[in-house]
Order: structure tokens, then C-alpha cells, then sequence
RNA sequence: GAUCCGGUGGGCGAAUGGUUAAGCCACGAGGCUUUCAACCUCGUAAUUGCGGGUUCGAAUCCCGUCCGGAUCCCCA
């Protein structure tokens, strides 16, 4: 039989990176198996879902390139089909109506709870055979009240539990809308879904749906419970830790390989092997190797995994990314268009930059004159003793014919020697006048992205700014 | 509270009864150097949560215990 997994989201809000991974693992056993990969949307709760969280979650899916071969498949589309399957237990004796009120299940909870015991649905509809007038009415199913179920789990091995630890879950609300220990036993089966992976907090549930299996007489699907991802601190991911969004990450300057790359390590892993693309994700992944522990999220390392991939990245496909995060930076797209070709800074920068807000933030330079000198560098850099330095700087790279790396580097160095000095005195104050601050790429680097016209103009400027910085100080 | 799952350096994790418990991130030192990076070298860091047991031998198997997480909803 061929393989067909399924990531099925709520649309209760956007998608975040443990429900990602989720996707990226049931993605990747299916291309891996030759199997499909089915988005369903459990849209059950329709209080909660929003079709704008459907659209949100499917373009953050896009954008990892986690397409589905089939879907999406939304529940509320299928409501009849979860109400025959209710109906047909129903007629089987094997679910029923419950009539209890809200507050009456509220108080049961809470006087069991405060003797010490589970909370569970007592079962006193069970034996009801007419409806209670005025009263909606639930289905509730019926549980075994012995025996255990053994859930076979991939991951986790054999995993049993007491029938008697599980008490009558409701499967039908008053208004005929399944809850989603039903719709998901209903759907699994229906859309024939052969290995059914999702994090581990549903581990609990499984006998439940299990159980519900075996009295429509239904087959039992693989289960793989995946350990849950956690905050640094070690509790459950959430936006106190940071970005959780997968969306987030995108405009945070993160390429969706890397994203792919940090995530496929969460929980797994392949040797000692840390980079992994698509086709090396598909062709090395296995249930066998996923951890049964959770795993702290580490920023740290999902940005040294980025920064791997910015420089493995063709500068082709950077480029454009880079034109946006720079537009995002403020730079105009008139400089944009008369600048240097950005293959070429992504070049320079692509060992510098661990995101690439980051590279734009230090490629600004190239377009924008500083409009003011970092202070420190300028203290630093920008004195007395820097005036002649910047005054022959201009000179000699105004006289130059061309202009590139080499030209200008080289006439950096010549001024240095005429002047005795070490390229530390000349380099320096020369990378503060062009870029404002001290640190930059090599200095012909530098010199070959601003150009000649706008390098001259920023050392006629830095030559003020230390002139009137003297006459100040007299 | 009950049930279920988990626990290897700060983080990810390898090692599925057998040499000094891999590797990566982070961190520290040095090298290179016009700055920042990158790169190279070296280093700090674990009595495998703890306690027993089985065994010639235990991170690995068994028992107990502690800690963490999940579930116990007309949420999914």
C-alpha cells in the first residue's frame, strides 16, 4: 500500500515552527515513500477558525515549499459525512445522547477532582432512553468500560492504557459539528491515511480514537507521536520565546532552506551530518531516528544553520531577497537600479551576515551616505591626525582612471607607504568617511560597491567634519 | 490529583551491552589581518537526573525515586 501522510492544522491562528516541523516530517516520509502528503483543515471549532488563518498557514507552507498533493480538505465541508458515521454508532448501540448541562458536567469535574480523583464523564446518560425536554443534546461515545488499548507508536514503542482511565468523550455537539477525536478518526480513515504523525501531546489521545476504530470496525492507521519543541527555558514554545511564526522568520531574513534545515534537526538526525537540503532531508529521513525526547528551540543555532545557507546560495537567488530587505532599509529603488550589481554585494557580504536584514543593514552604505559617523568610530578615526590622511586619500583616488578592487586598494597601500604609515591609520579613517562606522568589508571592497563619484564626495565631507572638529577644539 | 511520555556537557544530539561517552552550536585562547567577518589551531565543559539491581562488562536491560512535559474541554 502506497504511503499517505496528512498535517492537519487548526485555523485558530498562523503557523508556527513546531506545527512546521510537524508538516515537514509527514512531508517528507511521503516523498521519500513515493506516498501523498494531504492537507486537512480542522476547522471544527468555528468559533475559533478563521479562513484568513487557512490562507496564512498554506502561504507560510508555500513559502517552505511543503506543497500538498492533496487538499485542502476542510472539515465543515464534510459535516454530513461525520453526522451518518455518528448516526450509524448511534444505531449500533455503541454511542448516545447525553443531555447534561454545562454546569452539571462543571460540577461533577469539580467534586471529582476535589476528592483526589480524574475528572471523567460519569456515564449517567448511558442508560437514558428519552430525551430530557428542552435540553440540547450531545452524542457521547461509548467506551469500553474494560480492557486496554495498546497504541503501537513508532516512535515510542508499545504504549498501553486502561479503559478504565477513559470515560464517554462527546463526538457531536447540539448543532451536529463533530469534536476532533471523531472528525479525525472519520477523516484518517476516509482519506485512507496510512502513517498519522503529530506531536506527542496527542499521544494521550490515541486509545480514544482507537477505540472508536475498532466499533466502526475500522482499520488502525501507523502512529508516530513526534517529541514537542521547547523554549530555551524548557517549556512549551511560545511567543514569550522570541519568533515562533514561521512568517516571522521570512521577514526576519531567514531562507526557507534554512528554515527546513534547522527544523529537520529538531528531533532528529542523521549521523553527524547539520546541513541538509531538500533532496538530502528526503533521501536520508526516517521515523527510526526521531528522538523520543522534546527539544529546546535554539536561536543561536538556527542562526548559525542561516548563515550556512546564505553562503551556499547562489547570489542569483539572494539578490532579489536582498533588493527588498534593502527597500525595507530605506534605500531608494532608483539607487538600486544605478548601483552596483547586487550579485556582487551579496558576494562581498555573504560571509558577514547571518540573516539577510542583516546583510542589508550592512550594505546600506553602499547606497546611503552616512548621515552621521558612529561616535565611537569617529572619535577614534576621524581626528587631527587624520586630515592630511583623508586629504591625499582624496587626491590620489580622484585621480584614479579605473576603478575596482584592485585600483583602489592598491592606491590605499601607496598612500600609506608615501605617508609611513601602517594601513591601520589610512584604512580606517577612510571606512568611517565612506561608511560611518569602523567595520566594513576589505577596503577596496568597499571603495569598488560605493563608487568613485560618491566615495570622493564622503571624503570631501569626513575632511570638513574634521576640520570644523579642530576649530572646535582650539 | 490520576494516567501517559521523557531525562546524555549551557543548547542540538551520536553511541541501539563492549576501547579514553562522536560531531555541531554557543563560549574561551591563539593565529591570520586595514576593520568586521570568514578561515585555521587549541581549549573549557558530562561521575549519561538520582539510587539500587542484573551482567565479566550498563548511557543502553530491570526496579524505585526525583524532575520536566502532555492529557484528563461541547479546543485541536
Amino acid at each position: 500500500m502506497t504511503m499517505r501522510t496528512r498535517f492537519a492544522p487548526s485555523p485558530t491562528g498562523v503557523l508556527h515552527i513546531g506545527g512546521a516541523r510537524t508538516a515537514l516530517f509527514n512531508w517528507l516520509l511521503a516523498r521519500r515513500h513515493g506516498g501523498a502528503f494531504v492537507l486537512r483543515i480542522e476547522d471544527t471549532d468555528t468559533e475559533r477558525s478563521t479562513r484568513e488563518s487557512i490562507d496564512r498557514i498554506i502561504e507560510a507552507m508555500s513559502w517552505l515549499g511543503l506543497q500538498a498533493d492533496e487538499g485542502p480538505v476542510l472539515q465543515t465541508d464534510r459535516l454530513d459525512r461525520y453526522r451518518a458515521v455518528a448516526r450509524q454508532l448511534l444505531d449500533a448501540g455503541l454511542a448516545y445522547h447525553c443531555y447534561c448541562s454545562r454546569e452539571e458536567l462543571a460540577a461533577m469535574r469539580e467534586d471529582q477532582r476535589s476528592r483526589g480523583l480524574k475528572p471523567r464523564y460519569d456515564g449517567r446518560c448511558r442508560t437514558r432512553t428519552r430525551p430530557v425536554p428542552g435540553a440540547d443534546a450531545v452524542v457521547r461515545f461509548k467506551t469500553p468500560e474494560a480492557g486496554r488499548v495498546r497504541v503501537r507508536d513508532l516512535i515510542r514503542g508499545e504504549v498501553t492504557f486502561d479503559n478504565s482511565e477513559l470515560d464517554d468523550l462527546v463526538i457531536l455537539r447540539p448543532d451536529g459539528v463533530p469534536t476532533y477525536n471523531f472528525s479525525v478518526v472519520v477523516d484518517d480513515s476516509d482519506m485512507g491515511i496510512t502513517h498519522v504523525v503529530r506531536g506527542d501531546d496527542h499521544l494521550n489521545n490515541t486509545p480514544r480514537q482507537i477505540n472508536i476504530l475498532n466499533a466502526l470496525g475500522l482499520r488502525l492507521p501507523e502512529y508516530a507521536h513526534v517529541p514537542m519543541i521547547l523554549g530555551a527555558d524548557g517549556s512549551r514554545l511560545s511567543k514569550r520565546h522570541g519568533a515562533v511564526n514561521v512568517t516571522d522568520y521570512r521577514e526576519a531574513g531567514y531562507l526557507p532552506e534554512a528554515v527546513l534545515n534547522y527544523m529537520v534537526r529538531l528531533g532528529w538526525s542523521h549521523g553527524d551530518q547539520e546541513l541538509f537540503d531538500v533532496d538530502e532531508m528526503i533521501g536520508a529521513f526516517s521515523l527510526e531516528q526521531v528522538n523520543e525526547s522534546a527539544a529546546a528551540f535554539d536561536p543561536d543555532k538556527f542562526l548559525w544553520v542561516n548563515e550556512q545557507w546564505i553562503r551556499r546560495t547562489p547570489s542569483a537567488r539572494i539578490s532579489p531577497l536582498l533588493a527588498t530587505f534593502l527597500e525595507g532599509d530605506g534605500v531608494e529603488d532608483a539607487d538600486l537600479n544605478t548601483g552596483p550589481p547586487l550579485e556582487e554585494i551579496v558576494e562581498v557580504q555573504r560571509h558577514r551576515a547571518r540573516t539577510l536584514t542583516e546583510m542589508a543593514e550592512k550594505s546600506r552604505f553602499v547606497y546611503n551616505e552616512p548621515d552621521t559617523y558612529a561616535p565611537k568610530a569617529a572619535k577614534q578615526h576621524l581626528r587631527g591626525v587624520a586630515l592630511p590622511v583623508l586629504r591625499r586619500l582624496h587626491q590620489c583616488l580622484g585621480e584614479l582612471g579605473e576603478w575596482s578592487v584592485e585600483t583602489t586598494q592598491a592606491a590605499v597601500e601607496s598612500v600609506a607607504d608615501e605617508l609611513t604609515l601602517k594601513m591601520g591609520k589610512v584604512a580606517q579613517p577612510l571606512r568611517v568617511a565612506v561608511t560611518g562606522e569602523s567595520a566594513s568589508p576589505g577596503i577596496g571592497q568597499t571603495l569598488a560597491l560605493i563608487g568613485q563619484e560618491k566615495t570622493l564626495r564622503r571624503l570631501a565631507k569626513a575632511v570638513e567634519f574634521v576640520e570644523a572638529r579642530i576649530a572646535r577644539t582650539r
